[in-house]
DNA sequence: GACGGCAGTTGAATCGTTTCATAACCATAG
DNA sequence: CTATGGTTATGAAACGATTCAACTGCCGTC
């Protein structure tokens, strides 16, 4: 098994010193070309690949950047991290992903790992308390970007989307539509994203003075769906909501299944919207209704704040960024 | 903006040398238990985290294993990856994932990458032609292990699922069911996957004396189920299928929807089944029966390969393992 | 012909960890 | 009191790329 060459055979090969070897590898226009093409055939006869690690060790970082999610089955996150990943190579930077499964000690042991790494900078979904662990970060000069969460001491850059305004949105257009009797349906509470989408849903019945029934679940989940539907088709229809806002696509997509099988008609005698317009959305039984996060463009700005404070090391350049969500209108609800 | 400590810093503060600080983080077992607390409370009051690029550099190589899919978007490579990752992290390695998107260009810059990075292994799912890329890999004493493809010779280990028993399964399935009628759909058969189902569908067919009619899709995707059970709707019902065997899961959930809003019953009017076995095929609008690769294992058995070459170094440790498909049956066949 | 300036090249020092041959220490046996 | 063995600790060398101050030619100027 041949052992890998290094910048050292590369010099001796091409008949020049191991400086120039790096210099013709990162800063071309300092080397003359005849000795660029000598040392590039060298290269190209031993099979040269430059050791990274050796290289990060004299830089003092690599050029990764470790990217935090909640949950890797969800599609929104995969779609942000889809964006980042595609922006930071455009870069030449590279993503390192890992999903925390919303436990603080997977979280921890992620950073844990990006610091060992000495990564760039870090964009992070966060479970739970986090202020110090990004103090501790800030202390190593890795910048941070919250993502989906907004963090009320400016002790981070944060990219999010306003969900309030999306629960606005969605209820908003089910009354439009005709709606008199609307249930939110999602849970649990806990989730930052579920009360502020049951928030705004909440706010514009009240002015629109349609009355608004919560129903809670355990999870944002098929079978979750599925079960409210089922509690709801006991009821006697005119005691049924005539609109359902789903506090995301898979529960919007469970009730969907459930209503459609027992014959009840969607959306005629019941309007459904869901919330992230994931893939499914479209393909459903009934073509969803759903509100539209921008997903890669999350990825993309958060990427782009990372680097921005990385490059400038200036922690007065941190902003929080709020995205606004679209409705996206579809046969559920026309 | 404070420097990170170095060991250097630790052997100082705990007044002991360099080696010994790498000793409690190495094999501290080799140093008495006074020297390991002091040495752990410095550690902890500087908030040491070791360097990983200066210990690669010295290893020679690191700890992380590199995998290339062919699509990020595909539930089964997903699954391959989780397991992998999962599998990996018990052994404290890692997984870097890439996604070649099936081009050529996507798969060699990653394994460029992982070059660079000298991963401890790589295992690939390929696209087009390998072999030399393999062999040089080799020549650098990185192992390789190929996942869901073979290659004749045995030029890397591989991991495979048998797709024309799984094309047997599927089919004989239905024909027990009573199906006389049974078509295939699916495609393009460029895909080596979709040519070897279709087979195995097509033997089996032969030997029970069932016809087998074959529908050729241009992706495996719901839109395309969709469009072909469309087309099966307008010949008028004795000329259907009575059973429809899907290269996947989504093309059968296409054809499921578009039956079940036509009001064509399955599975008495017409039985379906698809391949893969996602999430999704359990919560279809009726449970769909589908043919369940172990995907998380092939993952975990692909690291066991990887690691096993890696550590040996010997390439007589190379094999092909090639792992049975199993029936699942649900509503959409019983 | 002395000098400054410039382009191209050199090679030693550096990054932070791990390894390993060596040393120091202690206890027990002869 | 010495020899033997075992346990701990030491510190210099090594890994491979990058950087940077120093050096070499070479040309043009005064």
């Amino acid at each position: 098994m041949m052992e890998s060459a290094s910048v050292r055979d590369v010099a001796a090969l091409a008949q020049v010193s191991v400086g120039t070897v790096s210099n013709v590898l990162n800063h071309p226009e300092k080397v003359s070309e005849t000795t660029v093409s000598r040392v590039q055939s060298a290269i190209r006869e031993l099979g040269f690949i430059r050791n990274d690690a050796a290289r990060q060790l004299r830089a003092g970082h690599s050029n990764a950047i470790g990217l935090v999610i909640l949950d890797v089955t969800n599609p929104f996150f995969t779609d942000v991290a889809r964006g980042a990943q595609q922006h930071a190579a455009s870069f030449g930077k590279s993503v390192i992903l890992g999903s925390s499964d919303e436990k603080p000690d997977l979280e921890r042991s992620y950073l844990d790992l990006f610091e060992e790494q000495r990564v760039l900078g870090v964009l992070l979904s966060p479970v739970g308390e986090v202020t110090s662990r990004l103090e501790r970060l800030r202390s190593r000069g890795i910048p941070a970007v919250l993502v989906d969460r907004i963090i009320p001491d400016a002790v981070a850059s944060s990219v999010s989307v306003d969900d309030v305004a999306g629960g606005r949105l969605a209820v908003r257009h089910l009354i439009e539509q005709g709606a008199s009797r609307v249930a939110f349906v999602g849970g649990p509470f806990g989730i930052r994203q579920v009360s502020d989408r049951a928030a705004g849903a909440s706010t514009v019945a009240q002015e629109l003075g349609v009355p608004l029934e919560i129903i809670a679940t355990d999870a944002l989940s098929i079978p979750e769906g599925r079960r409210v539907a089922s509690e709801l088709l006991v009821r006697e229809p005119a005691r049924r909501p005539d609109a359902v806002f789903a506090a995301n696509d898979l529960v919007a997509i469970g009730l969907l299944q459930t209503f459609f099988a027992a014959g009840v008609a969607v959306p005629r005698d019941i309007a459904v919207i869901g919330y992230d317009d994931i893939g499914f959305a479209a393909t459903a039984v009934v073509p969803l209704s759903s509100i539209s996060q921008p997903s890669a463009l999350i990825g993309r700005t958060a990427i782009d704040l990372v680097l921005a404070e990385a490059a400038s090391g200036d922690p007065a350049d941190r902003q929080a960024i709020v995205f606004q969500p679209e409705l996206v209108v579809r046969d559920s609800t026309a």
